[in-house]
DNA sequence: ACAAAAGTGTTAGTGCTACACCCATGA
DNA sequence: TCATGGGTGTAGCACTAACACTTTTGT
């Protein structure tokens, strides 16, 4: 611990999308039933970039990543000691080096596919697996506060431009549209999405269309520009 | 030092309009003519936003701020060490306990009155003053990018609402358009400025006009809402 | 044939852009 | 009276929102 930097952590909400919910890794620590999000800390030499991609790699067994900083969460009280020393044991300030007694996070979203995460759990953790964001538990810290500030951060960002990195390489419109319903929390009309979509020349057809379904085959597309860093 | 948060500082972009100019308070070092932002460190227990707080007040002497953290600077390599000690002598990750061999800096940007400012400089400093943006000299650490970027932020917030922070309480439309303009930096047409603002229902109009202009005397207005921190 | 989803155009409204003239004031 | 800046409306354009029918496919 001693060449990490003391006090500065980084948590990541690390959102899938699947069976058209939106959802978010979770671990579960060790002898307990609590959960909360990925974390980890900075080493002295590595940018704070670098320490969330290593974080969110971790965990998912990803290399590339759509990656964003999205707040820092400084507050002196932000959570409960004595709460969380009952939930896990935890005590405050402990001696081990892998504690302290007061932590300020900075918070990155990351976007993944969710078929292709592996969920690895860390060293202080048992099980690593997605929650849907519609049926979270209380999590530990203020973890559910910053998977909130991070989900307004997303949609911030999806007014700006369509994000796509939550599907596989290849997907039909209605796809993507119930994927910006579901992240915007509101249906959108079909025509209109497809309408603005198109203007944003962000997407190029594929040759074949998705095939297998019970009814109409749709086209399939893919994003022209690549996963950022 | 020691009941500070290591290796977590605060850097301060302290904004002013002064004669149709965007400036910034900027420190410059004792003994030398090489400028800073105004920065400082975290107290164990107190919340970060508190310590944005709390370097801007010293800086500037006002209590009731306008105040938003934008980024986190967290680059293993922010600046060039050598360069570093020749221009201001400071060893890298000397013991004094005022510096550390690599920072993770978070940045605030604050919106204050230029008037109601009294710059003063702090214990590593002896000048205090406003610099235009327009004319900024090469700075200390990394902090011409950092003015970069809040400037970026500011005028993203710029277009989510009009912001007055900068200006007296009573001020009048074309004041407030050639602040508006000179955070964007391009001009805007008076008959849309009006309208604009005025359909954003966030100025009251004063019973007295500006007088003592050699021109027509301006209405005056101020912001409903008061100032946040 | 039927059920279910895909694919697509038109119209109205709203907000942004461009543009010009008269008014008030101090010098 | 003149020079300078203040104050204001209208018309086109672009983007957003509302709305329904036909096509395709597996069962």
């Amino acid at each position: 611990m001693t060449d990490y930097i003391h006090a500065l952590s980084i948590d990541g909400v690390i959102f899938g999308f699947h069976e058209n919910e939106l959802k978010v890794l979770l671990l579960r620590w060790k002898g307990t039933d609590e959960w909360s999000l990925p974390g980890g800390f900075i080493r002295m030499q590595e940018s704070v970039d670098v320490a969330a991609q290593r974080v969110v790699q971790e965990r998912t067994g990803l290399t590339q990543l759509y990656l964003r900083q999205f707040h820092v969460f400084g507050d002196v009280n932000r959570y409960d000691w004595t709460e969380l020393q009952r939930r896990i044991g935890f005590p405050h300030g402990n001696t081990e080096g892998e504690w302290w007694p007061r932590t300020v996070s900075i918070g990155y979203y990351a976007l993944v596919e969710h078929s292709k995460v592996e969920p690895t759990p860390d060293h202080l953790t048992e099980a690593c697996a997605w929650w849907s964001l519609d049926a979270l538990p209380n999590l530990l810290f203020d973890h559910n506060q910053i998977i909130e500030v991070a989900l307004q951060a997303l949609r911030k960002d999806l007014n700006e431009q369509p994000i796509g990195h939550l599907l596989p390489g290849a997907f039909s419109i209605p796809e993507l549209q119930r994927l910006h319903e579901t992240i915007l929390g509101h249906p959108l009309d079909a025509r209109n999405f497809y309408k603005k979509i198109m203007a944003s020349d962000e997407l190029e057809r594929l040759p074949e269309r998705r095939r297998g379904t019970p009814h109409k085959a749709p086209f399939l597309y893919r994003f022209r520009t690549e996963v950022t860093v």
